[in-house]
DNA sequence: CCTGTAGTTCGGAAGATTCGAACTATTGGA
DNA sequence: TCCAATAGTTCGAATCTTCCGAACTACAGG
């Protein structure tokens, strides 16, 4: 079990952190977890969805949302508490973030229309 | 030659958006439109990195860009004017171009830092 | 030690990206 | 009108990334 990456707040880039929330699962994740201002295990996220994520795919998820420095995760016992950044990334990109869930909140208010964004057309295996 | 694809503001998407912005050459050709204030064409954005871009690569950027509805590309005689939708945009998702494009500038003035974004790493072909 | 729960890693299939080569569209001459 | 030059698009193959089932690791409580 390698060891959880967790980037200083100067190396986090802003394409790593666009990167990291243009996916729709990723974006709802996040949008979560700053929504629920503590901290979140992983199988608590399992239904932020439609449809159920594998937990193999959210645990990739998490992995990119850390790996952005959006995240931070440790072990508390048996499961894995995710709680935001918020703070250290709004002094490295004031507004940021901000921006980024008032446009998705704005988008989610608006209906359940087929948002683009959902590039991936999953076929069935 | 199939005619361009230019979605209306409303079907425009958060993720479409973050997506398009995430990846360091296409961040940087959109700063370029926006900061210039007027329509630039392909061939002038060759340099927008230190290594020049391909044009077929460029051109798949530039769709990339106009089918996330950040910018808007008509044919002016032998060359193409790209001219970005600020304005739409912003009537969409309010704040959220100008949060990005400031992160996007305070990340460019902190000196020549090897910045992480650029997720792929090209091999010798 | 054994079992159950929570999450990670592996590996292969499928999707996305890159870029050279070939192609299309438009303009300005000869 | 035909030709060459310029600007960009499309195609195709190599490469990279993402998804998810199966197998695995880590921890808590008997």
């Amino acid at each position: 079990m390698r060891p959880l990456v967790h980037p200083s707040i100067e190396d986090v880039s802003v394409e790593a952190i666009l990167h990291a929330l243009a996916d729709p699962v990723r974006v709802a994740i996040y949008a979560r977890i700053v929504g629920s201002g503590c901290a979140l295990s992983c199988s608590t996220l399992v239904n932020v969805t439609e449809v159920a994520v594998p937990k193999s795919t959210l645990s990739q998820h998490f992995k990119v949302l850390r790996e952005a420095g959006l995240i931070r995760s440790e072990r508390r016992g048996v499961e894995m508490q995710n709680a935001s950044r918020c703070a250290e990334v709004e002094s490295r990109f004031p507004g940021l973030i901000p921006a980024v869930m008032s446009a998705y909140d704005a988008q989610q208010k608006k209906g359940a229309r087929v948002r683009g964004g959902d590039r991936r057309r999953r076929s069935a295996r």
